[in-house]
Parts: C-alpha cells; sequence; structure tokens
DNA sequence: CGGAAGATTTCT
DNA sequence: GAAATCTTCCGA
C-alpha cells in the first residue's frame, strides 16, 4: 500500500528511521522495480553544513528541497551518477532523506541489465548504484512520491529489524556536521553499502 | 567565461 | 589508495 503524504511530513530525522524496512517502487518504460530501503541519511538543510540547502541556500538544484514532505529530490554528483533524496516536512523546510542502498525485490534481471553486473548484493548497495539499477534520473526530479510513477510503499510481509545509527558517509568537507549520527541502517542486513566502516566511536 | 570541487564508483 | 569524469557553482 502507498503512503500517504502525511508520512513525509516529519522531520528528516524520524522520516530517515521510519523509511527503514519500506519499498521503493519506480514504474519505467521497462518494466517496474522495486526495493526494500534498508540505508538512508537525513540532509537537514539550515543547521547542517554537509546538506545542499545549508543556511537555507536556494538555487536551481535544491528548490525542491523547500516543497512539502513526499517529492523526489534527485541531483547528479560527480557528472556520472544520480543520488535520490526524499523530501521531509513541510513547505520551506529543506529537509531530505538520502536513500543510500536497497535491498533488491522485483525487477532484478531489469536492475542487472541496467548495471550491467548479475552480482545482487552490486545492484543497489549505493546512491548512485540504485538510482542506476532503478532507473532513476533528472527526468525524475521533483516528481510526487503520491503520484503512480515513483512512491514508496508499505512492505507485503513486515519482518522486524533492528535500527543502527552511524556517522554520514563521504562529506569530509563538512566540519563538524559529518560527525553527527545522522545515518541509518537495518542492523545486520547485507545489503547496505560497502561503506560501513564508520561505526559510532 | 574559466576554474574548482563534489551526498560516488570502480579498479589496482 | 587513486583515478575517472562532467555538471554545477562561484568568482572575476
Amino acid at each position: 500500500m502507498k503512503l500517504p503524504r502525511e508520512f513525509y511530513k516529519e522531520d528528516g530525522i524520524s522520516l530517515a528511521k521510519k523509511l527503514l524496512g519500506k519499498v521503493l517502487v519506480h514504474h519505467t518504460a521497462e518494466g517496474v522495480t522495486k526495493g526494500i530501503i534498508v540505508e538512508t541519511e537525513s540532509y537537514m538543510g539550515i543547521v547542517d553544513a554537509a546538506a545542499h540547502s545549508y543556511k537555507g541556500k536556494k538555487d536551481g538544484r535544491c528548490n525542491i528541497q523547500y516543497k512539502e514532505g513526499g517529492y523526489a529530490y534527485i541531483y547528479m554528483i560527480y557528472g556520472m551518477y544520480y543520488c535520490m533524496n526524499i523530501v521531509a516536512n513541510e513547505e520551506e523546510v529543506p529537509e531530505v532523506v538520502l536513500l543510500r542502498a536497497l535491498e533488491p525485490l522485483e525487477g532484478i534481471p531489469l536492475m542487472e541489465q541496467r548495471r550491467k553486473t548479475a552480482k545482487r548484493k552490486a545492484l543497489l548497495s549505493g546512491p548512485g548504484k540504485l538510482c542506476q539499477a532503478m532507473g532513476i534520473g533528472k527526468e525524475s526530479y521533483g516528481l510526487d512520491l503520491c503520484g503512480d510513477q515513483l512512491y514508496v510503499e508499505e512492505p507485503e510481509e513486515k519482518t522486524a529489524f533492528e535500527i543502527e545509527a552511524s556517522k554520514r558517509i563521504n562529506i569530509d568537507y563538512a566540519g563538524e556536521a559529518k560527525d553527527y549520527l545522522w545515518r541509518f541502517t537495518i542492523k545486520n542486513n547485507s545489503y547496505v553499502s560497502v561503506k560501513v566502516k564508520q561505526e559510532i566511536s
């Protein structure tokens, strides 16, 4: 069942935790792909030196962050990869949740074809990888997750899991903000991204 | 208009 | 550990 708008109207940290274990669904011309969200990170706009919208900055790229929760914020990084975020909270509050890793659930052959690999654990274990495998690109920027093309739904089988918090990854430039424990993973899930060296110190 | 850096991935 | 690779941003 598709998650309602209200689900997304929470602060970025609460939403990041709530999204774990949910299922990301993307309908494309080639087929449907689904994956269970197993790793997320929070980016808290105003107070977060690592966020694109730090200090309330607005530009062409992060405008969508200022919309109400439930929209897709897609951005390109290093000129070669896309990363997908989910906008949280109310309008004018630039908080987002970055999806870092998914566990393949449906449309796996299509993912393998897009990723050019048959290693299941390599399909969705990273922000750039999951966008490539799910077929998410600039045309998905700003999509309403309450629409029919790209959305998040409740898993059919609810399984119990523990949430683990750790430091965010690859944001060394962000000063103190890099030490915030705003990365959340499902404990003992083998599909989280490879770079899991950072632990709570 | 040009330089620099980046919420990454992949290979050695 | 380092390169690949190119879009976007910021300064001049």
